[in-house]
DNA sequence: TTGTAAATTAAACATTTGTTTAAATTTAAA
DNA sequence: TTTAAATTTAAACAAATGTTTAATTTACAA
């Protein structure tokens, strides 16, 4: 079947553009890399730009849907959905590093602006739907007069930035250099536990002191 | 004097990097935006890389000596020490924004890894020193059991990821499409408000409910 | 099996790329 | 003023780029 084909290609694009930045990507390499001829790429997504675009609608799902489970569930408190956030965020983004280098790429430059577009309309929605969370623990007294806004910026951040660079976050921890921390399972519970700590302190008034 | 004709090049080159990225960027751009003939930029520099290295190094200020001042001063308590790093940490972020987004772009491909490593080697300094205050306010007692790491990583990561994109900031924080967040005066002081509360209550055991 | 559309290929295409050249101009010391 | 080095320029260069073409092969329904 051709998705099949197209499928292959954008998960081989979404590798590349993550190593090389999608200017630093060639179509040879592309092709090359996904053992396909030059002029495969074009019959299929008609350009390079209009790959890109179907990479981004073909992933968007990783971005996408990241909250719906927490508008059903309304059984948990307002800090439980903010652990499940941070956990299912982890693992995301953890779990597809390679686009999320893509999409932070992307979003970096201001060329394709419609494209720009797209991919922040996605995050919006995961912004306000955090933010209708802790404003609404903050009206329940249950969360301290946090900025909201800001508090999702530091979630997404503090991922973002180690995620950003294999070599920059082996460093970082102070890991050796040939260390590959993103595959070590007790990575993502790191993580996850410091981002926990930090938002239990931050957006709790009364803290137990261990 | 040629040293200035130079700089004016370099300051060029990262308004453009940062709109469009180095490999967005062409000599024929870079040149015309700069007003200077072409074959200058390889007069000067001797390639497009060479460029890229120049204005590295020409920048590196904005990220190494941070934190020279905090090692003089010792009077200063661990936590006023951390405010002082998430001060000037906006502060020098905000005010060259065009450096550090370039310098993040290039952070995030694996493309000319000697460069890669320069940049690292500055970050990992900063790192360090933060490190060392936080282990030291923890051994002390002034500070809880955190991940000082990963704690690094929250604050520079909720910095640059508001500085990422202008569009993206607008969306995220609530603002007009058309708002310019960064030259507001307020902006700063909103930013060092958040990580200044977020660390008070995450790196401090007792803290006051307001 | 045959016929038609889809898929695949190698080659060619027109631009654009970073870079170099060689001549012209400017600078500044002798 | 003379002279030599430094700077600046327009043009040219070779290589690489995204894309298209036209021919060939494959797939598959009639």
């Amino acid at each position: 079947m051709s998705d099949q084909k197209k499928q292959h290609i954008i998960q081989t694009a979404i590798t590349l553009f993550a190593e090389k930045g999608y200017e630093g990507t060639t179509i040879r390499d592309l092709a090359k890399r996904a053992r396909v001829n030059v002029a495969m790429v074009n019959y299929y997504f008609g350009s390079k730009e209009k790959l890109f675009e179907a990479l981004v609608e073909s992933r968007a799902g990783y971005m996408r849907n990241l909250l719906d489970e927490l508008k059903v569930n309304k059984t948990l408190s307002h800090f439980e959905k903010i652990e499940h956030i941070i956990f299912h965020y982890v693992n995301r983004i953890l779990d597809n590093r390679a686009f999320f280098q893509v999409m932070q790429q992307e979003m970096l430059v201001s060329v394709r602006p419609e494209l720009n577009r797209n991919i922040s309309e996605v995050l919006i929605k995961n912004v306000d739907e955090i933010v209708k969370i802790i404003h609404s623990g903050i009206r329940k007294k249950e969360f301290r007069k946090v900025d909201a806004q800001l508090t999702f910026a530091s979630i997404i951040g503090t991922i973002q930035q180690v995620v950003m660079s294999k070599s920059l976050c082996n460093r970082m921890l102070g890991l050796p250099e040939t260390a590959d921390p993103f595959t070590q399972p007790h990575f993502k519970n790191r993580i996850r536990k410091h981002i926990h700590q930090m938002m239990q302190t931050h957006l709790l008034p009364h803290t137990l002191n261990p």
